[in-house]
DNA sequence: TGATTAAATGCAACATTATAACGTTGCATT
DNA sequence: AATGCAACGTTATAATGTTGCATTTAATCA
């Protein structure tokens, strides 16, 4: 809690999308992490915020370099692949499995499916929310006996400004 | 349509899980190719019979090692791929994004999305269809303007099996 | 405070998954 | 025979992810 100057509040709007800045997502996640006693060091830091800057799905090994340019100190691809495995388990960022790539999560603080539109043109990801979808899977789930621990929903296509810019 | 001696016809059971033997599932594939003028060639072939038989999920370079002690011929991973790339591309097979291996699809002869639920403990894969899903993700695509060509849904967990068997 | 211990990180080697680049085969048509 | 074409073969390599162990850092407590 001494890291922190601010204390920032979750975002409620269920309609966001998530345009907030960088380093207000990142002040969320350590006040997130402080409250449950869980360690966001300086790497794990540093690893968020360059998910954050970078706007779209970013490979591991995309931040082993954006690392060896932002500091002096190079990581090898195991630390990046436990810092992400850390911010994963708590729920700060999504792997899109289809591109294997990550993805900072728009709303921490709310424990939910999220589900991803990405576009092939550009590369970006929405994120979306949304619990009829995640009633129906389970629903689906319940009818085969199936017990649910993750859901990964990812809709590949092309987002609305690519269309808008005439890319098929 | 030489090489067939049955015509197959596709199983019209909404509630089917798929239960169908290997033979059974490779004639309706061939059947289908041959309609659209898709040449399931004998690899093609062999690659998903070979899907069939395993029953679950099973990597690229598993087949490649398969392919190896059935036949003569070893065959590398290009080719491999390239065959996969051409079932995809008939509807025969689906990737599972979150394990990096294939299935085959057990209603070829209809165009849908797939809902895969996928046992942590066994490595089997339940492959649904629920229209309503789809029409879920349509509705919030249509939201933000998204323009869908792929939809990935895989559902991580224990299945029945598992769970009755007391796997946690 | 310094000793103790757990957690996180660094690092080398390795494993797995996927593709690029180029060449060959076999068959159909001319 | 020459041409065209789709599928397949071969080699090498790219891209992604992991293991095992040494080292450092950080939390805990006598």
């Amino acid at each position: 809690m001494a890291l922190l100057s601010i204390k920032p509040r979750p975002c409620t709007d269920p309609n966001c999308r998530g345009q907030h800045a960088p380093a207000e997502r990142v002040a969320l996640a350590m006040s997130l992490c402080d409250a449950r006693g869980a360690q966001l060091t300086k790497l794990r830091r540093k690893i968020l915020e360059l998910l954050w800057e970078s706007g779209r799905p970013t490979g591991a090994y995309e931040l082993v370099e954006a690392l060896k340019l932002r500091d002096s100190r190079p990581v090898g691809p195991p630390t990046v692949y436990r810092a992400l495995e850390f911010l994963i388990s708590q729920g700060l960022v999504s792997k899109i499995e289809s591109r294997n790539a990550y993805i900072p999560c728009a709303h921490p603080e709310r424990r939910h499916d999220c589900l991803f539109f990405i576009c092939s043109n550009c590369g970006a990801a929405i994120e979306l929310e949304d619990q009829r979808l995640e009633g129906l899977i389970s629903k689906d789930a319940a009818l085969i006996g199936f017990r649910a621990t993750r859901r990964v929903v990812e809709v590949e296509g092309t987002c609305a400004r690519c269309i808008a810019a005439g890319a098929a």
